[in-house]
DNA sequence: ATAATCAACTAACAACTGTTAGTTTGGGAT
DNA sequence: ATCCCAAACTAACAGTTGTTAGTTGATTAT
């Protein structure tokens, strides 16, 4: 098996936790608690509360600015672009649903790194606007509100978290097929 | 103007608080201050901080299974009925959208309180989930995974207390109509 | 004028928070 | 055997938490 060090075990009990609870409601006792050690023990492997809760959001977050920027600098048609946003998604959700959530919820508290996240957060939205503005463009997707048709994507994609670990049965793959077809194709018939 | 209660005053300026840090992270301090008071004269009003987290939420869920009672018992279509959500979502989350965070985000702290809450939820879901079964076997929609679908609405419709804020200039209506354009038909051309 | 009510106040509480300092334990390398 | 070191421990800290008790001043009703 892979040698987990003691701050990767911290870290993973952490984000459960926090998908629980919330970041603010989660003791550093709370997590000791759930590892059989005493809240002390924990500032051998980490140095605060704060730096767990950076190691859970940046690595995501900076993962998903990477996957976007293959994404859109690949020569695809839009339609294509949009199933590797929806994939991107999926994957990075399915191997951790527990940091997604704080991700999602957390954020805030971040503090010192709190606006190099969102600065992240912005860039991405803003590369995800330009592919869908160009598929309007050259026709190959329809000419409706750009800003709607964002945030619709987005909010199913960000909430995947919550959904994911009620459906374990279904593979990441099969789960973003289905999951573009729906976003693409809507669900008239 | 309408007479508003001081405990009224209260729960609003509990619930923007708690949109932007979350109820854990808000202390009754945080809340007197905002107010322009101090802690202890909140009693006065209010008999705990939980009741605070209390009265917006289940007020909210109690509008929303409300809606769900009148949409399912209509004789309509069914996208004519996923339209009705759609505007149930926008209205409510227009008039309310710091609440809406706390539905979203906060109901795991609500203790006694919580279990009515997800069987509000769960009951809403049901509903919703029947709605698109019902138009499925009727071929008013597409015969694609309904989890997904009803996933990937209802994912939309909760966070737009996200979104409703930062596009100010657009009313109610005119979202639900787009909104349920987008959802309807997807993307594709 | 007097009484009652509302809504603020000060002071204090016991419990809990993140974190630090210093110490102990047990296994692996020398 | 001895040393080293990772990783646990106990004890304690200063600050913050939700909440209670009792008081005061202003407005409203009698």
């Amino acid at each position: 098996m892979k040698p987990e060090t003691r701050k990767e075990e911290i870290i993973k009990t952490a984000a459960k936790l926090f998908k629980e609870k919330g970041y603010s409601a989660v003791t550093m006792r709370d997590i000791a608690t759930a590892m059989g050690i005493k809240a002390a023990s924990l500032y051998n492997h980490i140095s605060s509360k704060q730096e767990i809760l950076k190691d859970i959001i940046i690595s995501l977050a900076e993962a998903f600015t990477q996957g976007m920027q293959q994404i859109k600098t690949a020569e695809s048609s839009t339609i294509q672009k949009v199933e590797a946003v929806v994939k991107l998604h999926v994957e990075i959700t399915a191997q951790n649903t527990y940091g997604m959530a704080s991700l999602n919820n957390d954020w805030m508290h971040l503090e010192e790194k709190r606006d190099y996240y969102l600065s992240l957060r912005s860039g991405y939205e803003s590369d995800f606007r330009s592919i869908l503005l160009e598929g309007i463009k050259r026709k190959e997707i329809t000419n409706s509100n750009v800003e709607v048709m964002l945030f619709s994507i987005l909010s199913t994609l960000r909430s995947l978290y919550l959904w994911i670990p009620k459906k374990e049965d279904v593979t990441p793959d099969t789960l973003s097929k289905s999951l573009s077809t729906v976003l693409i194709n809507g669900i008239n018939k």
